[in-house]
RNA sequence: CGGGGUGUAGCGCAGCUUGGUUAGCGCGCAUGCUUUGGGAGCAUGAGGUCGGCGGUUCAAAUCCGCCCACCCCGACCA
């Protein structure tokens, strides 16, 4: 995608502290294109046919980004200004949390990832490629090894820490499956951060300044936000948060409370559970059930909701079968499955796994009497009876199960999914299951790099020790996307000011005529000299297609030039995120829009 | 990597079942005139290896085989 621009592409609105504007610097730096007629923006009347959702739609149509191939797209000049936008932010808001940029390579040599021992354990999804002289290096995916090896082979002392670098630029990662656009990408852009502190209460200090900086990044960006406790993954760590957009689209599914802040992603929300259901003592007695053997079949053939079976699992895990057990009504999550495990090595029985445990009749498991190498259960199951289950024999299930009596399990964990309406793990309150759009995640690593990779530094008592590290991650050009998500309507985008690739959209109507495009033309000009970011529409196009692109594109504020300008002078601004339509002098106008861009600038952090 | 689907002009599509002359439509593009507060009208025009390769046939966009690309549904990532 987009490599680094300089200043000149930098996006400078409300107040010039980056040096912008045409004040003081002698020009000379050129603004670029922003009259319609020669600036690229190729519009499309048709949604394309590859584009699902509506960031994708939007992007393409409003000529913000095109595809080259799959997963991998080109930025626009408006998707260029946008991405820049939210970069400004991005780097303001890092730079005053003290974290200082850098620029890695994306190219990584094999080595260093030996040392980590990610580079057997990443997978296809990290790609792979060879030099002239057959020498093995990888697309980073994200960059632990690399600014590892750069700090400790430049850091030794207790005195230079804590440290926090960072970076903004491209990743790849060979995604099993692409799709809607920028929200998974195969390349995209990331800002990606690592901190490094002598102990863990300094990587905790370090931690808590990102989470905070990436609040006020998202809220700046124009997002509702949600952090969320989440898994570490590949990158590995202890403690982590997603920062997450809530949107129907968003691929990832957070539970939070109402009643508290408790908010964790599905992969690993707890929750409390009910009393388990009571038996009324009788012995288990097996019942016939031909050829039922899912759930629902079973259940509606002997009419017992689902609660009252166990559903046992059979996986595989490192090559032994283990039999998951949990209620007939709940998913085994696999992500707490993993961590209960301790292994990623392990999936559900395929069909081949069923023909070589022939003592498993697929359909008529159950834990009474059943070999297994392992028995895990949920903890709703603990004391659980009257239950029905597999009878481990072709077309019969038994009745009346209790735990402890007619079976046990070898454990007892927390392995299913929270869903809507179960108990909040804090506070009792309920919890809620909502989608959302991962566009952000901060780890606390501690050793996970440092140790083996000899990240070390000599603390103050003379004592070597492994620098204590943190990991922080932005989806940028995934969070445009999100943004988009969340500011749309059935014409076009509507971009919060602060990313929005332009403050204004003037739109002169009947170009030709020379009253209209002079005031046209004065009213560019004079927010140029203020270093705002406009789009003068100079085409000599119908109203319609006017209205129509500016609607897409979705500029906050738009500047009619129109009948109004023939009759009194004035000028209609128009808002396009609520439709409201004022007309009014150009001064009054410049004076309105000086106030929004104030307003932004006092979001900015205040230097010190 | 499994399952499903699609590739025909810049974009969106029809034609394919039942092979048959110059392969169509809408949008966009070019030129001219008339238009211009919500995707204008008329006229003229340019633009296509029908995803690729091979096969069947007198004849292939159409039938067969292989390959490629892209999209959608499933295996935890910014």
């Amino acid at each position: 995608m987009v490599r680094q621009g300089g200043p000149a592409a930098g996006a400078a609105r409300g107040g010039g502290e980056d040096g912008r504007g045409d004040g003081g610097n002698g020009g000379v730096v050129r603004r670029s294109q922003m009259k319609q007629s020669s600036a690229f923006i190729p519009t499309l009347k048709d949604s394309p046919a590859d584009a699902e959702v509506a960031s994708h739609r939007l992007l393409v149509r409003a000529g913000f980004m095109r595809r080259v191939a799959s997963g991998i797209y080109e930025l626009l000049p408006l998707g260029a200004r946008v991405v820049r936008n939210i970069e400004r932010i991005v780097r303001e808001e890092m730079n005053a949390a003290g974290a200082q940029e850098v620029i890695l390579p994306i190219m990584q040599p094999r080595e260093l990832w030996e040392e980590s021992g990610r580079w057997s354990k990443y997978g296809p999804e990290m790609m792979r490629l060879k030099d002239r002289a057959d020498r093995d290096f990888g697309l980073g995916p994200t960059h632990e090894e690399v600014i590892t090896d750069l700090v400790r082979s430049n850091v030794s002392s207790w005195r230079d820490l804590p440290l926090n670098l960072y970076q903004i630029g491209d990743k790849f990662r060979d995604e099993m499956r692409p799709r809607f656009g920028l929200l998974r990408g195969r390349e995209f852009i990331m800002k990606d951060g690592y901190s490094f502190d002598r102990d863990e209460e300094g990587m905790r200090r370090s931690y808590q300044a990102m989470y905070d900086a990436y609040g006020r990044i998202f809220t700046r960006s124009g997002c509702t936000w949600r952090a969320v406790e989440a898994d570490t993954g590949l990158i590995g760590g202890d403690v982590s948060h997603e920062f997450m957009v809530p949107a129907a689209v968003g691929e990832d599914d957070i539970a939070y409370c109402e009643g508290c802040d408790y908010a964790a992603n599905v992969t690993l929300a707890t929750f409390k559970r009910a009393e388990p259901l009571r038996g009324e003592g009788k012995a288990a007695e097996k019942v016939h059930t031909p050829e039922k053997r899912t759930i629902e079949e079973v259940s509606s053939f002997l009419g017992l909701g689902p609660d009252r079976f166990i559903k046992c699992l059979m996986f595989l895990v490192e090559d032994k079968p283990v039999a998951v057990l949990v209620p007939g009504d709940r998913e085994a999550n696999e992500t707490k499955l993993e961590r209960v495990l301790g292994t990623d090595e392990f999936r559900l029985f395929i069909e081949d796994d069923w023909k070589r445990f022939p003592s498993y009749l697929q359909g008529f498991v159950g834990p009474v009497g059943l070999q297994a190498a392992e028995v895990i259960a949920d903890v709703a199951l603990a004391g659980a009876g009257g239950m029905v289950c597999g009878a481990n024999e072709e077309d019969y299930h038994l009745a009346g199960v209790d735990e402890g009596r007619d079976f046990t399990a070898g454990r007892f964990e927390d392995i299913t999914s929270a869903r809507e309406g179960d108990v909040c793990p804090r506070c009792s309150g309920t919890l809620r299951i909502e989608a959302g759009i991962e566009v952000g995640q901060v780890f606390q690593l501690g050793l996970k790099y440092s140790e083996p990779m000899r990240c070390y530094y000599d603390d103050e008592d003379g004592v070597s020790r492994p620098m204590v590290m943190g990991t922080y991650g932005i989806g940028v050009t995934r969070l445009m996307s999100a943004i988009i998500e969340q500011h749309h309507d059935e014409r076009g985008m509507l971009w919060p000011l602060a990313v929005a690739p332009a403050l204004l959209h003037i739109l002169p109507l009947n170009y030709e005529r020379e009253e209209r495009r002079s005031a046209a033309r004065e009213l560019y000009e004079r927010c140029q000299e203020r270093g705002w970011e406009v789009l003068l529409d100079d085409r000599e196009e119908s109203a319609g297609v006017k209205f129509a692109d500016a609607d897409l594109i979705g500029i906050p504020y738009r500047a009619v030039v129109g009948k109004g300008y023939d009759e009194d002078g004035t000028i209609e601004l128009q808002v396009r995120t609520t439709g409201e339509k004022n007309k009014m002098d150009m001064d009054s106008l410049m004076g309105l829009l000086q106030q929004a861009v104030d307003t932004l600038a006092d979001e900015r952090p205040h230097v010190s």
